[in-house]
DNA sequence: CGTCATGTTGAAGTACGTCAATGGGGGTGG
DNA sequence: CCACCCCCATTGACGTACTTCAACATGACG
């Protein structure tokens, strides 16, 4: 019972939620179409590799993983975590190849498109090429945050921001509870997402948990004063909440 | 005569270049056609302002600009310099505001676009929209390495990238000469697109001048030592060029 | 001729990095 | 069931690459 494995776009779990835009039924019905099908990873599996051309592009449907560069001498810098509802490959898609790698951090289940296919639907759907260049459009910005605040804030307020981006961005994702939400990354992915090394991480998520104002233990994140934290971040970083497309 | 002011985008001097790749001619057709107008702005112009929804979207024809974000307490965060050849406004164009300002450093010529007309260019020429995607797409490459650099490389590293990525770049669109290629912006600008002190770059930089590296004078870049200035850099950073699309 | 913007340089402080050691949990094999 | 190991979090000690403060030089401009 193969089919029944695989998550028709009509009824995905994802699209009914706020963050995402609705879709009139044709359109859901090219991309039900364009869908080339599902996969399921294991944690640490490699999804797309920085150098190569990957023919295939994802969208995260469970799970969380994350992309990141490597340097020559080894260092990492995490580029952005990926949560349920993010589309990935897009650099493979348009450019010559991935200039970053994807990796699975817990078990994820994955929508899978054709590289190949990406040319009929800017020809036959003007309305999601343009979606898809929101999205492209969406992570530059997010990047442009990241390095506004990797280059001119101090450590405490460069975690406060990781962690806080990460958690609204899980809650957006319908992903969490009571307590907290889920947080399966190592204190050296945070330290390489943030330009920080691992001991002055760890030193700063003492002094944060200390004032109370997270928590952070058993793979769980959990802001416990979210006035406060907010208070500590820039007012210009504060993104609005518009819905955003969901390819 | 003021049609012979304004370029047509046949006889763009722009799209000759090696940089970017050739278009039929029903595309340029098109482009001229989608072209509003041309402005030409002082040094200092706001050209788009962080926060507002522009209606109007620009590529670089002359002139040198600046992109960066600001933040509460002043500090300012350079995401990018500008070219001839670069498409700015994309964010305003298919999100709901800009999240960085773009300036002018020098006096600028630039080609402009209305917002309202994007629309009917991804109904009409889904091979310009593809291409804008890609632009989008090679934004995103490029503040992924900013970020890499920014988070993990030490202060002479992180000038010498971007200086030699400005370098690069100016060549790419036929600036410069013997002399070197023009560089108008401030000790302030490059500390502020590194993450690092005014005072502190000033100080590398004078290392990097003594160690007969490059040479910054009189608004003039030269590297004098291309060899060892990449040499420097993480292999990983080297960006394959392939020609890139002009909108 | 003053004022302003930018570049330069020295001195002092500090936030951060590196090194190194310890401890706990979870798996695996004897 | 214990022994061992590996990965990760934690903590202290120490070094340093950076920041900040401050002063001065230079050229452009009114």
């Amino acid at each position: 019972m193969k089919k029944d494995m695989v998550t028709h776009c009509q009824n995905c779990p994802l699209r009914g939620q706020s963050q995402f835009k609705s879709l009139p039924e044709e359109q859901l019905d090219f991309l039900r179409r364009f869908k080339a099908g599902e996969i399921k990873v294991e944690p640490g599996a490699q999804l797309l590799l920085q150098g190569s051309n990957s023919p295939q592009l994802f969208t995260a449907l469970e799970g969380l993983g994350v992309r990141y560069k490597t340097l020559e001498d080894g260092r990492r810098q995490v580029i952005n975590f990926v949560l349920p509802g993010d589309f990935v490959g897009l650099q493979a898609g348009v450019m010559k190849e991935m200039q970053h790698s994807v990796e699975a951090s817990t078990a994820m289940t994955l929508c899978v498109f054709n590289r190949a296919d990406l040319w009929s639907l800017f020809k036959a759907q003007p309305a999601i090429a343009f979606d898809l260049t929101w999205l492209a459009a969406i992570e530059e910005s997010f990047l442009g945050e990241a390095l506004a605040i990797v280059g001119q804030a101090p450590a405490e307020t460069r975690i406060v921001w990781g962690l806080l981006r990460f958690h609204d961005r899980c809650r957006m994702a319908g992903l969490g509870d009571a307590r907290g939400v889920p947080f399966p990354y190592r204190q050296q992915d945070l330290a390489d997402a943030l330009g920080l090394s691992l001991v002055h991480t760890n030193k700063t998520l003492q002094a944060l948990r200390q004032r109370q104002i997270l928590s952070l233990q058993d793979k769980r994140l959990r802001m416990l004063d979210l006035s406060r934290a907010k208070a500590m971040l820039d007012a210009d970083l504060q993104q609005p909440a518009a819905p955003r497309p969901l390819i």
